[in-house]
DNA sequence: TAAAAAAGAATGAACATTCATTTTTTTATA
DNA sequence: TATAAAAAAATGAATGTTCATTCTTTTTTA
């Protein structure tokens, strides 16, 4: 109730300053004071919303990855077959990566360190069902590799978080060329060679 | 002179627990006081070694990133063919990313963080060279995918990144079996299709 | 006008770095 | 080779700052 009340706007505006500066700084170097500040709001507020700063950082990194996945999965729908399903996920997600690009470079630095909790990060993981069972139905087809989950996402899937971190970087730019090149790579290693 | 005469144990040693410590806890919970006593080490005496704490991290990184590709190009020689090349680089990659695996997660968050200099994060890529060069002897002749650097380095070596840190967190193990599938797959994305 | 939300200032702990000494190593001399 | 003076290395404690969090008061909402 008392929850509701609160404005739920503030609360996007804090998780919204913690994504912009821990990309800028990393988690070490983003106080909560600038944060507050970011966010227009006394350092005291934040804790009308959060318990602690762990808390609002796990807080963010679920609500970017639930905002991920549902992109991800928005237009799909399991009665596509295996290939053109995936088809249209991975350029969802490719989509997502390289537009929402703040987004996805806080999702990286979330899953290649320890500033999330272990918790968090396994709710976190829940919300990509729909493409291991995705997965699970090709292999049963005998679409796709007769492999562990992990291997398809190594090559299917995570390529794109680090061609999406290289174009942030500035070093190189990803066209509709590279991106359809990408596919295929992605595509190729993953289904079942004829 | 003067540097030359201190142990250069207590450098090692220094860089040792910043690795594990950064690891475990990440850069923001690496407090300067663990690491001195994790080295055996008074804290005052990081300072005769490192100028500061962001000195000590960049340093340890070049370190840990020389290592790598050390180990990656030991027994490489430019004389071999672009196939043999890539499949021994290629399986020193994999060799190091799974036995060295608290080096090779040093580098996947620093790679993935603003917790590293620009300039030593530079530094750290040169090293790579020789995969580089392999890649455009490799286009050269029509073997390789004519492709941006970074594409090939997505597709045939990020993936190990992604795999090594899924096992670290005990998700799954990669198996002699698993690792020969991943090559095939590593392979096929950069060759050029007949 | 009462309850909820928000604010700014205060608090106390943690931390990076420096300081003043002590210990160890090197050098020079006999 | 033994010894003492000098230099280098190392130390534990001190310093001053930064920061997360809380407290008290004010403002807004119902």
């Amino acid at each position: 109730m008392a929850k509701l009340q609160k404005s739920i706007d503030k609360r996007n505006a804090l998780v919204k300053a913690t994504i912009e500066l821990v990309n800028n700084a990393g988690f070490h170097a983003t106080p909560m004071s600038k944060i507050a500040k970011m966010a227009n709001v006394s350092p005291a507020t934040i804790y009308l919303y959060f318990e602690n700063k762990q808390d609002l950082v796990n807080q963010t990194y679920i609500d970017v990855k639930a905002e991920y996945t549902k992109y991800a999965f928005d237009t799909y729908d399991e009665n596509m077959s295996v290939e053109s399903g995936f088809e249209l996920i991975w350029k969802r997600i490719a989509d997502f990566k390289l537009k929402e690009c703040e987004h996805a470079m806080f999702l990286a630095q979330c899953d290649n360190t320890p500033i999330i909790d272990e918790i968090s990060r396994q709710e976190g993981i829940k919300h990509l069902q729909p493409l291991l069972d995705l997965w699970e139905r090709g292999r049963q087809e005998g679409i796709i590799k007769p492999v562990s989950d992990y291997l398809l996402y190594a090559y299917a899937i995570n390529p794109l978080s680090f061609l999406m971190m290289a174009q942030k970087r500035g070093a190189f730019q990803l066209n509709k060329t590279h991106l359809e090149e990408a596919y295929q790579s992605a595509w190729s290693s993953i289904k079942v060679c004829k």
